[in-house]
DNA sequence: ACAAACTCCTTCGAATTCGAACTACCTTCG
DNA sequence: CGAAGGTAGTTCGAATTCGAAGGAGTTTGT
């Protein structure tokens, strides 16, 4: 007889792959905790507010967020009702597209921010800031920003795939 | 009157922070599309095929495989139910410890497995591996390492948090 | 030996996520 | 102009996720 079904290994240069999920992981997970302990907010609604207060000059649209936060786009409007019934944010219809929307700070969303940030901060710190020294950090910046310009420009033209529910292994041969 | 709420900016060492959780979005996605198109799994249950697959001989316990996925325990059993459904997978109960339950890759699971195997290195080759030299794929693999660990070992201790569901912004100030 | 404390896993209800379908608006191009 | 095709957001149903609570088995301390 033959082997077992010889494991069909992954190659060797795939550990970045699962150390970046890994910890990636991690670092979300220790930071929910925080998040909601303080703000009552989840990773995501925290991300939309964050980025609402970069610069609350300048509105961001929902595509603009759900890109940014790699969201789907009803997912994107679910957590901004969210925070709109919560008085967080206000939804402003776009003056150059009347289909567009955009998403501002509340006063109310602002004041949350600034209170969960400094603990958000010393969290980020401890878990991910502090485990590196300052030259393997910006490394670690720089390499990861070279996958993420690879990503993007790579991400044009994708066939649609199957939708979700079908049992698991019904796949194509 | 004073500036309209200072942005509680992010300290620019930070920029790893958001970095590293867009990477790791991004290749999630792009890997997403591939597994459900040629196995119907999604990715956690892709996961879970894997770390069966890597040893057959030495299955793992639930936990052991939620703990490796950064899963909750709840979740993974709704999910080695699914897998389990369609009989990819088997659970056998543990013999050393009567609470345990292994989960071992059942000969169809590793048939779908290998299926997919392939297009999922290509896929996580083209979108990860391909970003960078080889040089700087072992850096990075060395980087996200070191925060795992720094990570893994600061994960003692941790007081639990208030449950999902309240309003957003009403945490204690 | 016994109880307290702990661990393993599942069940349960509620929250979140996604993709597909849909409405409305904008942009081309004939 | 008017239809075709594209884009922005939302709605909808189904799948997935989580934490809290619970049932059992195990370990520890006395």
């Amino acid at each position: 007889m033959s082997e077992p079904t010889v494991p069909p290994a992954l190659p060797p240069e795939f550990g970045v792959y699962f150390a970046l999920l890994e910890v990636s992981a991690l670092v979300q997970r220790g930071v929910q905790g925080q998040l909601r302990e303080h703000g009552n907010l989840s990773f995501v609604q925290f991300q939309i507010l964050a980025i609402c207060g970069e610069d609350r000059s300048s509105p961001r649209s929902m595509t603009e967020l759900a890109d940014r936060l790699v969201h789907s786009r009803s997912g994107l409007t679910y957590q901004v009702d969210q925070l709109e019934k919560a008085g967080l944010v206000t939804r402003v219809p776009s003056v150059h597209d009347e289909r567009g929307v955009n998403v501002t700070l509340a006063p109310a969303g602002a004041a949350v921010l600034e209170r969960v940030l400094p603990g958000h901060v010393e969290v980020v710190r401890e878990v991910l800031v502090d485990s590196l020294d300052d030259a393997d950090r910006v490394e670690l910046t720089r390499l990861l920003g070279q996958v993420a310009d690879h990503v993007r420009s790579r991400s044009r033209s994708r066939s649609p795939r199957p939708s979700r529910g079908a049992t698991p292994g019904d796949g194509q041969a």
